[in-house]
This record gives C-alpha cells, sequence and structure tokens, in this order.
DNA sequence: TTTATATATGAAGATATTATCATATATTTG
DNA sequence: CAAATATATGATAATATCTTCATATATAAA
C-alpha cells in the first residue's frame, strides 16, 4: 500500500515559498542579501542591473510573501532577509545537480 | 560596496529546478517518491488523486528536467526521484516557517 | 485478434506570472 | 517652495504555466 503523509496545506504553503524564490533576479536577491546584511532597492538595482520599478515589484511580493522585511531610512528603503533559512534553500540548491 | 558572487547561469539553473518542484501536485510526487522507492502512474494518480493526463504531464515534465527518472514494466511505467537531493529541499521548506 | 488497461500526446482554453511604462508619493536639498 | 532623488503603484501587454479533453499508442489478457 503507497503511504502518504505530508497534508495538503502544507504542500501549499512549501510550493507558494518555493514560487516565490523560483525566478533568477528573485533568487539572485535572497543571494545578495545573504551576503549582504540589507540592502537599499537603488544598490540591488545596479548590482542586478534590474529596472527600479520591476526590482520594486519584486521585493514588494517577496516581502508580502515572508520573505523579506523593510525599513525606511530617509529616501531609501532597505530590504534585508527575515528569514535567514532561506539562504538554506539557495545551498541545497547548490549542491543539486541535476542534468537536464 | 556591494558584493555578488553566483553566476546567472547558476541562479537560472537554480530558479529552473526550483520551478519544476515550485507546485502543490509536484511537491507531492516528490514528497511520494521519497517515502516510497518507485511508484507506477496510477498509483501516484490514486494517492493524489490527480487525473491520470494531467499527472502524465506533470511526470514528464519533472523527469524531462531531470528530477524524475522512468522505467516501464509491461503495462506500467514507474518512476522514481533521480536526485535524491531534491528530498532535502523539502525537509528545508518544512523547517523555514516563513509567515504571510 | 478483439478488448481492456496504462500511459502519453497534443491542442486549446483558462489562468497566472513577468515585464514595461507612465506616473504617483515621499523625502531631502538648494 | 521648487527641484531632485528614491521608491511604489497600477494598468496593460507579453509570456508562461496549468488544466482539460479527446485521442493515440503500447502492452497484456481473454
Amino acid at each position: 500500500m503507497v503511504t502518504y503523509q505530508i497534508n495538503k496545506e502544507k504542500l501549499e504553503k512549501a510550493a507558494f515559498i518555493l514560487k516565490t524564490v523560483a525566478h533568477p533576479t528573485r533568487l539572485a536577491i535572497v543571494d545578495l542579501l545573504a551576503q549582504n546584511e540589507k540592502l537599499s532597492v537603488n544598490e540591488m538595482c545596479e548590482v542586478l542591473e534590474c529596472e527600479q520599478s520591476l526590482l520594486s515589484h519584486h521585493l514588494i511580493n517577496m516581502k508580502l510573501k515572508g520573505i523579506l522585511r523593510s525599513e525606511k531610512d530617509g529616501l531609501n528603503v532597505f530590504y534585508s532577509l527575515k528569514e535567514r533559512e532561506v539562504m538554506k534553500l539557495i545551498e541545497c540548491i547548490e549542491h543539486c545537480d541535476c542534468n537536464y
């Protein structure tokens, strides 16, 4: 008999989190913030060569989904990883050499 | 100065793999195959309550992307995890309680 | 060799995601 | 206060993903 343990809710939550990160730019953001405690939108814009508005959309989305937090300081808004656990995802992925 | 280490190619690959798994049904497939060495399409259909054709699409997609392998035995096709490393993703996610 | 079963395929429609653009808001500085 | 700068917002267009359905293929069994 086939067993099945993880419940639907948990799977949906996991898929949700994964989705939030499953994008080159967003993954780069996580990576960047793993290496730098906090960064302003502008700083990330430059490093990632991503248009400001698009980056903003990504950042707000990630914040909304609980991956990032933000704090305002004058004109700048600094983003940082809310759950440093997310970094583990990246490491994990790096070790997983699926060939396709 | 902001540093940035991971290269584009790596990020794209990682995002690609993540995307493959960032879906409730596909995550359930990984989970199911982490617990059962190999399973036929039908067996998974029943457990996951997923329509055969849809499941087939998912499985083939996952195989194409290097997450799964398949072997035929008579009428059945058995799928199994190609990279058991993928299981770590799930564990990782489970420990990561992002609130959103 | 017809019938049943398991799986795959492909097209189309439904839905979701991503990118772009123009512009708004908020803050600082001159 | 006007101008400059940083970020956010919202509508829309472009694109990708997911689902469904009808049907094809391959194997096994009667």
